[in-house]
DNA sequence: GTGGTCTAGACCACG
DNA sequence: GTGGTCTAGACCACC
């Protein structure tokens, strides 16, 4: 699993790390039951303070996407279809609400606008791509 | 200008208002030459303490977005259409990455994601459009 | 006669001018009794408040550089050449020392720095026999 | 690290501060990767208000000298020797134009000029030869 | 009139 | 422990 960490983003470490957790389950990239890595590998791997994963860890449990068995570790919590697909179908609007706001407060035109998620959709597809030749 | 705070988002103020008044800037709402707010009534409006607008307007002219002359107040700042229309695109591109980025990790088809920009774009502009009917 | 105005230095725009005028009148290049622009016409080509200007040339007539002939303007004071030289040197002596002191804090050698001088100086004297020749 | 304010010099507090940390990075002083004394530690030994150097820090971040880790403090900026000479060659540019064109108006030789920058240089250099035997 | 600087002290988020 | 934010109020320089 590959999170990254921006430092310079202003958006807090533990909260980059829930975020990106969270769309790994919820779209479906994570399976139920998988257990996660756990505090002290991942703090290792990203270079951070192990209490910062642990705080991320403590929330995606209290939010029932995660949960903790005791003397074993973390897994990814089973959900049903329904809830996943509420919040994937949510995640989607809020981003792309705040693209069509930009393009609109930018005064793009409609067609502008389709032309650039266009390109950006397919840069970061190619990418995918790349990504699993490696 | 309208500016507006929002206490409760963790946003700090002084980034609420630079990022306002970038955007009436950058999309032409707030033309070159004109002479900004002061900082104790814009202060004042707002409710917020002076320095705290004052902080804000630093930045701005740092960011090369306003300038100051020296007692007589802020002034957005002439830029050439060039540098204008990098920003207006480099913003733009930002945000439609985040959201194609969504689209993608989310299995969404290119198609879907562009019904999904259309959907959100029209919401939008028919806001915009009962707005200027107000 | 150039005066330039840099509105980012920090440095007070009335203290620009007075260095400036300082510099011409001691440098000889603007000789004794020779008239000063008035008020009103340099802050108009400066495009500066008429009181910065005033406020200017009140400090040189405190500091004996210029002097106010009652209905008619001001003019260069008539001064010892003991005193032009004091000034001159006085002035390349400070100009230099900070220069020599970036030089030492960023480790140039005396022969880089002199280098660095030479093209410095000779890129300045080719820009002055453009003028001239304007 | 030591650091000097003068508090009649009419310079903010907060540029000393940011003058005297660029030079002690910028001469290689102060090496990469350096922790920076805290925010409340420097303030306190400087005798002067946490928000001044924090002003300080913030600025210096800004523009690239140094990095925020949050929760952790401030560090030097790890910078490509290409981009700090880049710096470094264009601070002295600066000052040596300044030195050159008072040179010039003064209507010194070139060969005048060098040799009160050679005097202004060897003193500079004996003084931090007296500085290293203390 | 304008903005800039500094202080003293409180509170907060992050790690 | 770290730095960040905000306040209230004072003082200053510049135009």
């Amino acid at each position: 699993m590959i999170i990254e960490i921006d430092n310079h983003s202003g958006v807090p470490i533990y909260a980059q790390v829930i975020e990106q957790i969270k769309q790994y389950v919820l779209s479906g990239n994570l399976s139920e039951g998988t257990q996660l890595e756990n505090v002290r590998s991942l703090a290792a791997r990203l270079m951070v303070n192990p209490m910062t994963i642990s705080k991320a860890y403590n929330q995606l449990e209290r939010d029932g996407i995660i949960e903790r068995r005791r003397g074993i570790g973390m897994f990814v919590k089973p959900m049903s279809k329904g809830i996943k697909k509420d919040f994937k179908s949510q995640t989607a609007k809020e981003s792309f609400k705040k693209a069509a706001a930009t393009a609109v407060l930018m005064k793009y035109t409609e067609e502008e606008a389709v032309d650039l998620l266009r390109e950006m959709y397919r840069k970061l597809k190619n990418e995918e791509g790349e990504d699993k030749d490696e």
